[in-house]
DNA sequence: GTTCTAGAAC
DNA sequence: GTTCTAGAAC
């Protein structure tokens, strides 16, 4: 072949796979920082067709990008096409660069119109020149004709993000796209079903708005994974898990906006590969009964939690096995699924979270063989072996046994698994270790075996993690206001009898008052340094029957109560709060600052009343940190409060996320500020506003293992946390970069609008 | 032997 | 909340 022949053939591949991504956002939505992530780390070649660069320095226009943009394609390259394509008429002439070797893609950066405002005003040196004052005002008249593409203006696929954490999400996917691979058709990830242009994502399921190539899928879309056992074929796919997971995802709106992390949002899901009988040669009728078995089993004692079984192969009998048989026992197939595909690659390969996965390891429990356990060993890097070996040293048939991943490893950044689970079951093969020689008995027990502990291994994740996945709940209970047994007699003169420790449980409303929410009218003879103290106040001080504050959690209430006596430790009064440092900081900063509201002795007291309150706790919190910021750049400040709290008297911890303290000893201390414990005084505040009281965390998460704050990465103790931390500089979770969760200090002296 | 955790007392 | 310490884990 010449020259010529060579090259031209080679163009034509890499030209089937070619993908132009139009971004859609207002000015401020991070489009040109999402091409930067993408191409910075991409094998697959890109272009960037930016209208605010290509008129090098003067105001490009549209036509300069078509141009641009066709030339790349022709040359094999995919393109990003950044500019602002907010209505479909600027989109159509570049969704006309779509053919059927090119795939249309949108990426829809709709993020607050505040958020973009904020970045344009704040932005120097913008390619675009909208910078300052004039930005605000364009990008309000530019998002009003804002336009969200739909899959028939001939896109294959859209990607919607309306958080940080959802940009995050699809730089990773798009960042993980391969020159060879294809990503699949669809609309993802449109959580607000507002559709005025839009169809709602529940519509989408049931009827698809047919994308150009999306010829293979036709109408084989299936609710549920059992309802298409007859058709031998189709396990379920990448499109129709995501959709099943879309369909999820609306229906936990209301629950999405308190946690949602990118990689915490869904429920916990393990994917396994069949076990045995692969290379060890298991009967598959026997094996998939066991299979469905555990699986029904397990799923019932699990909850919320998920299951996968994935096979590489779409041919997979031992899918269709499996499949057909869950079916007959009506396995919920919200709970249950099985899947095409490789289990190395399950969300970046299409968007199936599973944040544990399974391997079907040897009893070296070392890399190499070949199939899933050489498959994830390779793709989860030498981190899994180190950890792995920090764990055990080898596995029996029918064991398993839990690695929490290294935040190192690539199968955690890109797929979102925090832990692998070797599992090893019975061998029938005679040309490896431990053949069992035909003896189908001990065969099925092992392997019996060895679902049980692989589920129970699962099992134990969910229970440690349960915090994260969780829906909130209210603990001190399903204490409602309007339920009249939770009334107490309110305390009255708390302060001006300080002495006379009245125990909070000691006192309950007695029988004959609980059918009237009383209003205990009268004033009591509040004193002093008791500003804010009113009826009110006291009224709603139904906290619940929860535990009575011990001699030594008075401290602080002490102090908010009689600042004037604590005047060496007290750094600021006012009639509502009271600031003080820490007595044992946990980190180079931390202050709390003092409620002075009787009857306000922890979170769970707050009502819709106090939010002013919160709001100057915050403020005032603020304040304080941005001093501290200004004397060291470095710091980084978090606040908000413990759901349960040690200390009585409501205090808002004001922290530094260095947690450089030797203060810091233990488990209970690490997780109190760095699990869903701590509540984000922002969170507290919209929570308190919308629903007059802020969710709360039980302290039984406050065991669960130690994660590094900013990379996630697991450590076994304490001690190796801290050395960890003391290093580790990773940018910090999308959840916590969100809504001004943490305040760092700014570059420039900045002027706030 | 040393390190680290976890429960009780305060 | 901390301190102390037994005993588990390394």
């Amino acid at each position: 072949m010449d020259v010529d022949g060579k090259s031209s053939s080679k163009g034509e591949e890499e030209k089937k796979n070619a993908v132009v991504v139009i971004l859609v956002g207002a000015p401020g939505s991070g489009k040109s920082t999402f091409c930067d992530h993408v191409m910075r780390v991409s094998t697959r070649p890109w272009v960037r067709v930016c209208q605010d660069t290509i008129g090098n320095g003067k105001a490009g226009t549209k036509t300069q990008c078509l141009t641009s943009a066709a030339a790349a394609l022709k040359d094999g390259k995919s393109v990003f096409i950044d500019r602002c394509n907010l209505d479909r008429e600027q989109r159509a002439d570049f969704v006309k660069l779509g053919n059927p070797q090119v795939d249309m893609h949108a990426v829809v950066l709709d993020l607050p119109a505040k958020l973009c405002i904020s970045r344009s005003v704040k932005r120097e040196g913008h390619e675009g020149n909208l910078q300052g004052g004039r930005a605000a005002a364009v990008v309000n008249r530019m998002l009003q004709k804002k336009e969200l593409p739909k899959l028939s203006e001939g896109f294959s696929r859209i990607t919607f993000c309306q958080s940080e954490s959802d940009v995050q999400g699809a730089i990773d996917t798009y960042s993980a796209l391969g020159p060879q691979n294809t990503l699949p058709s669809g609309s993802f990830g449109q959580k607000n079903p507002d559709a005025k242009v839009q169809l709602g994502i529940m519509k989408f399921l049931k009827k698809v708005d047919s994308p150009v190539n999306a010829v293979s899928k036709g109408d084989s879309l299936k609710d549920s994974v059992t309802t298409d056992k007859e058709n031998d074929s189709s396990s379920i796919g990448w499109e129709e898990v995501k959709r099943v997971e879309e369909v999820k995802g609306g229906e936990d709106l209301a629950f999405s906006s308190l946690e949602s992390t990118s990689s915490f949002d869904n429920v916990p899901t393990l994917a396994f590969p069949s076990i045995s009988t692969a290379d060890f040669q298991f009967d598959l009728e026997k094996a998939s009964d066991i299979i469905v078995e555990k699986v029904l089993e397990f799923v019932t004692k699990l909850g919320n939690a998920r299951f996968v079984l994935v096979d590489l192969s779409s041919g997979s009998k031992i899918l269709s096995l499996v499949r057909a048989k869950a079916g007959e026992k009506n396995i919920d197939s919200g709970k249950f699924l099985t899947f095409v595909g490789d289990i190395t690659r399950l969300y970046s390969g299409g968007g199936l979270r599973c944040n544990v996965v399974a391997n079907a390891a040897n009893w070296r429990l070392k890399p190499g063989g070949g199939g899933v356990n050489a498959a994830i060993f390779s793709a989860a890097g030498p981190s899994l072996e180190t950890a792995t070996m920090e764990r055990a040293g080898s596995l029996a048939p029918g064991k398993a046994v839990v690695v929490p991943l290294p935040s190192t490893s690539p199968l955690f950044c890109r797929e979102g698994v925090t832990h692998v689970i070797h599992v090893l079951g019975p061998n029938m093969n005679p040309k490896r270790p431990n053949f069992l020689n035909k003896d189908y008995k001990k065969g099925c027990e092992v392997l019996r075996e060895a679902y049980s502990a692989l589920f129970e291994g699962f099992a134990s994740i969910v229970k440690s993690q349960k915090a994260f996945y969780e829906e909130p709940t209210v603990k001190l209970g399903s204490v409602q206001l309007v339920s009249p047994v939770d009334f107490k007699i309110p305390r009255k003169n708390q302060f001006s009898n300080a002495d006379q420790k009245v125990k909070r449980e000691d006192v309950y409303e007695s029988d004959r008052n609980k059918k009237c929410k009383v209003v205990h009218g009268e004033h009591g003879s509040q004193t002093g340094a008791t500003n804010g103290i009113d009826n009110a106040q006291n009224e709603k001080n139904n906290g619940s029957m929860s535990k009575a504050w011990g001699a030594w959690a008075q401290s602080l209430y002490h102090i908010a109560t009689n600042p004037e006596k604590h005047k060496n430790d007290v750094m600021e009064i006012s009639g509502d709060i009271v600031v003080v440092n820490d007595l044992y900081p946990k980190a180079k900063r931390h202050l709390l600052v003092l409620a002075r509201y009787e009857g306000l002795d922890r979170l769970a007291d707050v009502r819709k009343e106090n939010l002013q309150l919160l709001r100057t706790m915050h403020d005032v919190g603020l304040k304080w940190a941005e001093k501290y910021l200004s004397e060291d750049k470095t710091l980084i400040f978090r606040f908000g409060y413990h759901s349960a709290p040690s200390m009585r008297q409501l205090h808002l911890h004001v922290i530094s996320q260095d947690f450089d303290s030797k203060h810091l000893k233990n488990k209970k201390h690490w997780n109190s500020f760095n699990s869903a414990f701590f509540r984000d005084s922002v969170d507290v505040m919209e929570e308190i506003d919308k629903f007059g009281r802020a969710t709360l965390k039980d302290e039984e998460i406050l065991s669960m293992e130690l994660r590094c704050h900013r990379c996630r990465s697991a450590h076994p103790n304490i001690p190796r946390l801290k050395s960890h931390i003391g290093n580790c500089r990773a940018p910090f979770p999308a959840f916590l970069l969100q809504n001004g969760r943490l305040l760092f200090a700014t570059d420039k002296d900045g002027t706030n609008q």
